[in-house]
DNA sequence: GTGAAAAAGGGGAAAATTCCCCTTGTAATA
DNA sequence: TATTACAAGGGGAATTTTCCCCTTTTTCAC
C-alpha cells in the first residue's frame, strides 16, 4: 500500500525533524517534506508534481506564519487537507485558522496515539476537531459581536494605548477633541471601564494592541 | 560501547517523543526517560538507581516549570548536566535558567547537527553557551543594574496598572497621597516616562504586570 | 422619503493627574 | 562626626481626564 505522503511546516527544526521520525514510524504515513515557515512552503508547493496528502502546519513561525498561509492556501488550493500545530490556545488564532479552512487544530503537547488518530481522520474524512477546538466555536457563536469595534474605534484605542494626550490624539485623528470625548465615553460604557487605564488594560489582554 | 543517558523533560508529548527518536537516530545517545513538567521529573530522579547523563529541560511548562526545577536541582543534584530548550529567547528566563546552573539553553529551532553537536559539547565539557547566550550575558553585565525597581516601587506600578485613582492607591498602601506622588515622580524621571500610560506600558513591556 | 441610529461636535464643571519645589527623619557609611 | 541617600510627607497650581447633557449632520434600513 503506499504511504500517506506528509508535509511538515515549521521553523523549529528541532521539532521538525524529530517529528518526521515520529511519523516515519507509523505505517501509514511517511513524511516527503519540512519546510521552515509558509513562504518557502509555498513556493516549494508550486514546484510539487503531485501534492502531498496532508500538510503539518505550525501556526507561529517567521517570514509567513500559519494564518497568513491558510489565507494563500485557501486561494489555489482549496482542497489540500492541513493540519494546524501549535503550542497556544488562543482563541482567536484558533478561530482564524479554521475559518481560513484548516481541517483541524492541534496543540504540541498531544499524546503521540492521539495524534495518529488524528492523522488519520483528517486524511479519511478531511477534520479532527477537538474539543477544545468545538469549545471555541462555540465560544464564538455565543460571543457573537458581543464588542465589535469599528475601525475607528479601534484607531483611537491604539491611540490612547501610548502618552499622548487626548487632544493630540484629537490632531491626530483629525477630530475635534470633544469627538475624541465622545469616543472615549462611547468605549468607557461600551467596555464597562472607567479610565483610560482600563482601555489600555482592554487593549493589551485582547491583543488591540501589544506588549 | 555505552550510550550517552539522556531524559526529557518536555509538557509537548509530541516534541518529546519525536525528540526521542531523533535522539536514539544519533549513536552516541540513548533517550532513557521523559518527563510532563519539573514535578514528576524529580519525583523520577529520586527514584532513579542511575542518574542520567544529560536532562534536556523544557523551560515552560504547566505544573512546575523550568526555571523552578532548575532551583531544586540545584539543592539535590548540583553536578547534574542540564540543557535548557526553549521557544523563547526572553533575556530574563536565559539568565534564570543559567544563573541556576543550566549548562546551556538552546532553541527548538536549532538545526539537528547543531543539537548534536550541543549534546557532545555539554556531555564532554559541561556547558554549551550559543552566541545568543553569551549575548545575553553580556548584554545583563552591561545592562547591571540600571533599572533596578525596589520592592515598593514594583507594588505601587502594580496598582498603578490598574483603575485605581492615586488616592486609593495610597490607601492600599498605607501612605499618605502625597507620598504615592512622590513615587510616580521618581518613577516618571527614573524610565523616563510622562505619563500613568506610559507607566503602564512600561510594566506590560518588562513583565512586572501581565496580560 | 422618513425615521432611527451613528458620527461629529460642544459647554461646563468636578475629579484626577502631573509638575515643581520644599521639609523631616532615619539609616548607612566614609 | 559629617555626608549622603532615601523614604515619607507636603503646598500649590497647571493640565488632563472624566462626566453629563446637548445639537447638527450623515447614513442607512424600511
Amino acid at each position: 500500500m503506499n504511504k500517506i505522503k506528509i508535509v511538515i511546516v515549521d521553523d523549529h527544526l528541532l521539532f521538525s525533524q524529530s517529528l518526521s521520525f515520529l511519523i516515519n514510524s507509523f505505517k501509514e504515513f511517511a513524511v516527503c517534506g519540512n519546510y521552515n515557515n509558509g513562504k518557502d512552503f509555498l513556493t516549494g508547493l508550486k514546484a510539487m508534481d503531485e501534492l502531498p496528502d496532508l500538510v503539518l502546519l505550525d501556526v507561529n513561525m517567521p517570514v509567513m506564519d500559519g494564518v497568513e498561509t491558510m489565507r494563500r492556501l485557501k486561494e489555489d488550493y482549496q482542497g489540500l487537507r492541513v493540519l494546524a500545530l501549535s503550542v497556544n490556545d488562543d482563541e482567536d488564532t484558533i478561530i482564524k485558522m479554521i475559518s481560513n479552512g484548516a481541517s483541524g487544530y492541534l496543540l504540541k503537547d498531544t499524546h503521540p496515539n492521539m495524534f495518529r488518530e488524528a492523522l488519520l481522520k483528517v486524511h479519511e474524512t478531511g477534520y479532527f476537531y477537538t474539543e477544545m477546538v468545538s469549545g471555541v466555536l462555540i465560544n464564538k457563536l455565543e460571543a457573537g459581536n458581543k464588542a465589535s469595534l469599528k475601525e475607528r474605534e479601534l484607531e483611537f484605542i491604539r491611540l490612547a494605548c501610548t502618552e499622548m494626550t487626548y487632544r493630540e490624539i484629537a490632531d491626530e485623528m483629525c477630530l475635534s477633541p470633544k469627538t475624541v470625548d465622545g469616543y472615549r465615553e462611547n468605549l468607557f460604557q461600551k467596555l464597562e471601564i472607567k479610565t483610560r487605564i482600563g482601555l489600555v488594560l482592554y487593549a493589551m489582554k485582547n491583543k488591540i494592541v501589544c506588549v
